[in-house]
DNA sequence: TCGCAAGTGTCTAAGTAATCGACACTTCAT
DNA sequence: ATGAAGTGTCGATTACTTAGACACTTGCGA
């Protein structure tokens, strides 16, 4: 809407992006706490000036960096999921389908839990984001018709699906997309028959 | 030497590795012909303008995205490599060596050769230019003690070597750089036992 | 323990890269 | 034939990036 800020909002973004590149590939070069201010505009060759007028500091852009790719992660999912009194096993549920594919475009960045000296908050916020959204977007009352206390329900379901994609990313992401969801599938298959919302009318 | 040169060319290769970065991405996503002006600086988030600054249209930035990269490749191969009356077959020898780190630090590059319309003059170039290093870094006269036609046998080994390259980038390097490398030199030391380089005095 | 190398965080003046917006084209599909 | 989308160019404007200096902190080796 301002004319002023849109036309030096893509200037400024794109350079915070080539700096939050530098930095996820500096963690796999060296770790996160032996980067310096330095390293990371010597790396995106800029001048250290520069660095200041975006970010206090190394830590800043960390945090950022962080809170951006799990806020996107998060607004990526869609809509709050209600499959209707609906058996939806045989596909994929469109929310972790688009976890799937949001952390496939972004691999770059999620490799990091690969590594011991990360993104501080990473190994803890990157599951807790999972859950977050297993709270929020599902709606299922019964499971195999059978009424369960849905809290525990998508604790249990999001970390075991967080479960299988570290495994993913471990391995450097050997299996396609669309294998990965279709193993995710079967094997929800195995015990999950259907799940059921109770609508109010 | 000269200060404005230093001060400034940073600013304008960096914005240059952006272009070609996009066009690269952009290659993989959708093909080379269809790619507009527009899409490149869209996906790089510059203006339309900038871009003519840099370029004069999108062939001149694949041309220059191909000879650098080749260029790059030439010269990372160091200097040409005498052995000396030496057997060398139990080491892959330094400039092919060279040649599979370039290639891995920049298989986001080399991947183009997986597709079919992709930069131009890549298919062909690609390899012209491994049979160059290899004309112009070996310096041998004799194969297994025996007096060879160098350039026969330059060519043969160089598309040899090409042919390993191009399945080991099609199978999106499964196997480490070294795992490769020493692929490399097993083959080798099935029919290479020893080259020679006569010295004139 | 001293001293020095390297990094930090901040500031200003200056240069210039990148932007905007407009123009006259060309293509191409409807 | 008509409009949408892309091309290539230009000039004026803007504001991002730079260089360089400053005072400070840290840490390590002599």
């Amino acid at each position: 809407m301002n004319n002023e800020q849109n036309r030096t909002s893509g200037r400024q973004n794109r350079t915070k992006e080539h700096f939050k590149q530098a930095l996820i590939d500096l963690i796999k070069e060296q770790g996160y706490h032996s980067i310096t201010v330095k390293d990371i505009v010597d790396y995106a060759s800029y001048n250290r000036s520069t660095f200041y007028i975006h970010y206090q500091d190394k830590i800043e852009l960390a945090e950022e960096l962080l809170a951006s790719m799990l806020q996107g992660l998060e607004t990526s999912v869609g809509k709050p999921y209600v499959p209707g009194h609906k058996v939806y096993t045989s596909k994929l549920n469109p929310p972790s389908f688009n976890i799937v594919s949001y952390i496939y475009k972004n691999r770059n960045f999620f490799e990091l839990i690969n590594y011991d000296d990360t993104l501080p908050g990473l190994h803890t916020r990157f599951p807790q984001t999972i859950l977050k959204i297993y709270q929020e977007q599902f709606i299922f009352e019964t499971i195999n018709q059978i009424p369960v206390n849905m809290d525990v329900f998508k604790r249990y379901t999001a970390y075991g699906f967080y479960g299988l994609l570290q495994n993913w990313i471990q391995n450097g992401f050997k299996e396609t997309k669309e294998d990965f969801i279709k193993e995710v599938i079967e094997l929800t298959k195995t015990h999950i028959y259907s799940v059921e919302y109770i609508g109010k009318k």
